[in-house]
DNA sequence: GTCTATATTCGGATAGAC
DNA sequence: GTCTATCCGAATATAGAC
């Protein structure tokens, strides 16, 4: 989850910081962006409405870093699916797909954060940082798939389409809450088709 | 767009309900559920924050009737660029996903509503069925493509995941906006991939 | 560093005039 | 059918005590 960079424990809380973080992403999960506010987070964490203004100068702020904790999540369950996935290169990068709409549908409709919410300024750089670990891991696990001569700018686009097949298929099944297992099956199967066909392209 | 059933004009203005619809859905565009609300749309239209409330009963009703045009809009759009595609029964198909993409690409995060938020009971219904005309339309065109023995339930599964990978395409690229007729032609690519990959698969 | 106010703004919703 | 005026609740953010 999100790093403390600065130890600023004190009083007779762990971590407030930390805390505020965890329950601002679960409460995202829970109502989305739409229902969130600095409140309703301070009460889920157990402290007065004034106090998560001693760590973030602002609602945003908090937002931001909520979504970075996010994407740092995110990336984790992405790398831990593709190391259980074994051997086979198309498999560990359809696992992935498996791996993200598997914790988006556990989180519902936290990522309209992500990719809806408009962050200014310093938040964007931030979370973009964050992102980048996990393009990384994706980005290497593709070129295992692909052709070797295949440059760059492809191999981005392929990424990029691997996680919209991911994405899209998780928040399309939000609502009603399904089966998340049967639906992260699916998740890797039609990622596994998108593999295919792109291999079948005419080169 | 949406229907206007009731004819209820009547004063200094044409038909002041469809346009708190069409506002409705411009504002969800710009700022996503987050940050509509009846107060705004109504300043949009030139009106006052009461005057919505003749045609709606609360804010939520407004929301769903927003969210049973925007489906109908995509449904127009999907129809639309299947003809356009010409006879093959792949790319009538692939190009749907292009037009859903396009449209969301053009209104950016307008789709949270759709699918993050948790409309009760009545509104539900209302929306459910507005979805029906837009998946029979993708269902008939997909039956075209797969194999004449396919099961119903694998075409749904088939026609799910295409929707999710024109939904998720658009909804990762709205920010920072790019050229949306690029990503259109790329999200077909993709949907042309999946069914390639699809028709593959070992039966 | 957290608390208890509190100032302020904003949005939902209603009442009554026209 | 729309307006003005108003009430109420919720949320952001600050001030000052401890």
């Amino acid at each position: 989850m999100s790093s403390t960079p600065p130890p600023k424990r004190g009083y007779h809380h762990g971590d407030l910081r930390a805390e505020l973080v965890r329950e601002g992403i679960a409460l995202l999960a829970e109502t989305g962006v739409a229902g969130f506010s600095v409140a309703k987070v301070a009460v889920r964490a157990g402290v007065s409405s004034a106090a998560p203004y001693r760590h973030f100068p602002d609602r945003e702020a908090l937002l931001a870093a909520c979504a970075a904790g996010i994407i740092a999540d995110l990336t984790e369950v992405s790398i831990a699916a593709a190391e259980r996935a074994g051997p086979d290169p198309v498999e560990r990068l359809a696992a992935t797909a498996g791996a993200y709409a598997g914790y988006v549908l556990a989180h519902r409709a936290g990522l309209d954060l992500l990719y809806g919410h408009d962050f200014s300024g310093r938040h964007r750089q931030t979370i973009h940082e964050q992102s980048r670990r996990l393009l990384d891991t994706l980005m290497a696990l593709a070129a295992d798939v692909l052709p070797p001569d295949t440059s760059w700018a492809e191999t981005t686009d392929f990424v990029y389409a691997h996680v919209a097949i991911a994405h899209g298929y998780a928040t399309l099944h939000t609502r009603p809450p399904r089966d998340v297992d049967v639906l992260t099956v699916r998740a890797v199967a039609v990622a596994r088709d998108h593999i295919t066909g792109h291999l079948m392209r005419p080169r």
